[in-house]
DNA sequence: GTGAAAGCGCTAACAA
DNA sequence: TTGTTAGCGCTTTCAC
C-alpha cells in the first residue's frame, strides 16, 4: 500500500540513496533531471517516509511531545496546539499531546520508546520529569529555558508583594491539597515566604484546602490571626476559601483577605472579585515555540523582547 | 546509554531470539531458569524495548492515537486520557493525543509515519477522517463502536426530565459560547428538544453563554419567559448563570431553574447547591479503553453490563 | 553525480 | 528448548 523508497527508486531509476538524498534536502548534489525525476516518482507514487525507518536510523524521531498543563484547556489553547502542529509539521517534525499529570516513570516508557526530537511544555517541568528527560538526554524546552525565571517562586512572590502592598501585615499560603503531587505549591509557598522576610514579617502559616467546604472551612478556621491574608494555589482554592468565609460571616478582605491564581474563568464570575494573577499561557507558548524551532536548529526568528507571563488582576478580595 | 535486546542477550548469556521471545510473552516456551535469567538481566540493564525497532519489524506500532474533541477541555477529559494513558501503557501501548481539528492531511501523514496500531475518538469520526482511516488501514474506535448509545443526546434528555419531572414547563437548553463548533452542545440541545417534544412541550429556548458576568447577564436577560429552567452544557455556564441570577435578584429555581453537566469540583462548593449531571469517565474510560483493547486483540474482558455512565447529583437549582 | 554496502533494533520463520 | 538467519525502511559513508 505505502509506498517505500525502493519504490520510489525504481520508479525514477535510480537508488535508494539518491532518493534518500535529493528528498532529505540534498538536491543540489544531483544533476537537476535527476533530482525532478525523483521528486516526480515520490509525487506520483504518494511516497511517504516511514517515521520507524528513519527514527531507527537515525537514533531519534521526528517526534514533538508536547506535556499538556493540568488546566482547563479552550479555545486558546487548542488554537495555540494546532497552530503548533501546522508549524511544526512545516519543519519536517510531528506534534503529539500528552497529559503531563501521567507518572514520571510512564512519560521515561514513551521517551525510552519513541525517542522525540524534543518534549515541550508551557509550564516548567516538576523536577521528576527534569530527571527523566535528562538522563534520557532529550532536547527539553519549558517556559524557564526560555527565560531563566522560576515562575512559580515568581508567582508566590507576586501575591505576596501584592498583599503585603494593600497593607497586610500577616501572610499565609493556601495550598492545593490533592492526591496528585503538586510541583508548584511549594515554590511559590518560597515566594510569600521570600517577601516576609523582605518585608520584616512573621513567618507565613501554611494550611492545605480541598476544594470542598468542609475542607475550606476547617482551613479558614485554622488560620490564628484575624485580619491574616491568604495567597492561594489558584483561584479554585481562593473561591472555596471565600465560600468558607461567607459561611463563617467574614468579611473580605478585613477579616481575611485572598488572592488567587489562573484567573480561571469561574474566578471572573466571582461576587467579591477575586483579586489573582494570570498566567498568559499564549504568550508563552509562542516564545516557546520560537525557542523550540531555534533548539531543533530549525532558523525561526525568536521574538525580540521576552514578553511578561505574569500580570496581576485586580480585585476586591485584597 | 539505552540497553538493546543484544546487551540483554550477551548479559544473559542467551541469543537475541530468547531475548525477544521471552520478552514479548512467549516465556512459557523456554526453560524456567533461562527465561528468569532473560527477566533479570533486562531489570539489570533497564532495558526498554526501541519502538522504532518494533514498528519497522511488525509493520505497525504500538502508539494509539486519541483524537480530542474540540470541545472545552476541562479537567474531567483531562482526568480521562490520564486514565487512558496509564490503562493502555499496562497493556503495552502508548498513548498520544492530536488535535482532532487539525486538517485530514496531517493526520493523513501522522498515520502514514506513525503506523498507530489504532485511532480513538470519543466523538464520531468526521467522514474525512474516516476515509483517512480506511485508506489507511488502521483499526478506528470511536463511540458508535462502544455502544450505540449517544451519551451526548442522553445528557440532554437527562437534563430535560429532570427539569420536566420538577414541574418545569418552559426549557431552555445554554451552550457555552466558543467561536469553534461544539461537537457536544448541539447533541444535548436535541435531547432537551426531545423532552420537550415528547411531553408536549414548547420548542427550548436557546441561548449562547460564555464565562463572564456580562454574558451571563445579557443571556438570563434574553430568556424571554418567567420560570424558565435552562439545562447548561456544563457547571461553568450554569454557575455563570447563577451569578447573574443573583445580580438580577432572581431567585432559584423559582424565578429561574438551572441545571448543569459535569459536578466540577467547584460547583461542589456552590451555594444555592448547583443540581448537575455527573458523567463517569473512569467508567466511560475503561469502557473504551476495554473495547479498544478487544479490538487490538489484547485479551481485556469487556464489562459485563454497561455501566450508567450519567447521574443525577441533586441540588437546590431545580 | 551516483550507487553499493552496511547497519540502526527488532522479531518471526525456520533449523538445530 | 534455543539459536541462526533474514529483513522491515531508512540514511550515510565511501567508492566509483
Amino acid at each position: 500500500m505505502n509506498a517505500t523508497s525502493s519504490d520510489v527508486a525504481k520508479h525514477a531509476g535510480v537508488s535508494r540513496a539518491t532518493v534518500s538524498q535529493v528528498l532529505n534536502g540534498y538536491a543540489e548534489r544531483f544533476a537537476p533531471e535527476t533530482a525532478a525525476k525523483v521528486f516526480a516518482s515520490a509525487a506520483a507514487l504518494g511516497y511517504e517516509p516511514s517515521a520507524a525507518g528513519r527514527a531507527l536510523r537515525r537514533g531519534s524521531s521526528d517526534f514533538v511531545v508536547a506535556l499538556l498543563p493540568h488546566t482547563t484547556f479552550g479555545g486558546n489553547l487548542q488554537d495555540l496546539f494546532e497552530q503548533m502542529t501546522v508549524t511544526l509539521a512545516d519543519h519536517g517534525y510531528t506534534l503529539v499531546l500528552r497529559m503531563s499529570g501521567s507518572a514520571a516513570s510512564t512519560l521515561d516508557r514513551m521517551i525510552a520508546g519513541m525517542k522525540p526530537a524534543a518534549v515541550f511544555s508551557l509550564t516548567p517541568f516538576t523536577s521528576a520529569e527534569q530527571e527523566v528527560l535528562r538522563r534520557r538526554n532529550v532536547l527539553a524546552v519549558d517556559p524557564p529555558s526560555v527565560s531563566a525565571v522560576d515562575y512559580n517562586r515568581a508567582i508566590g512572590r507576586m501575591q505576596g508583594l501584592t498583599l503585603v502592598d494593600a497593607g497586610h501585615r500577616r501572610l499565609a499560603f493556601a495550598h492545593l491539597r490533592d492526591e496528585r503531587q503538586d510541583p508548584f505549591g511549594f515554590a511559590r509557598e518560597e515566594g510569600i515566604r521570600d517577601v516576609a522576610h523582605e518585608r520584616g514579617l512573621d513567618d507565613p502559616q501554611v494550611i492545605d484546602v480541598s476544594i470542598d467546604l468542609d475542607s475550606a472551612l476547617s482551613a479558614l478556621d485554622a488560620l490564628t490571626t484575624p485580619g491574616i491574608a491568604v495567597a492561594c494555589y489558584n483561584d479554585d482554592v481562593a473561591m472555596s476559601l471565600l465560600a468558607a468565609a461567607r459561611v463563617r460571616g467574614l468579611e473580605v478582605p478585613r477579616d481575611v483577605a485572598v488572592i488567587g491564581m489562573d484567573r480561571s474563568d469561574l474566578s471572573r464570575i466571582a461576587l467579591p472579585r477575586l483579586t489573582t494573577i494570570e498566567y498568559d499561557i499564549v504568550a508563552a507558548a509562542s516564545a516557546g515555540v520560537a525557542s523550540l524551532l531555534k533548539a531543533l536548529g530549525a532558523g525561526a526568528p525568536l521574538p525580540a523582547s521576552t514578553p511578561a507571563f505574569l500580570s496581576l488582576i485586580p480585585g476586591d478580595t485584597v
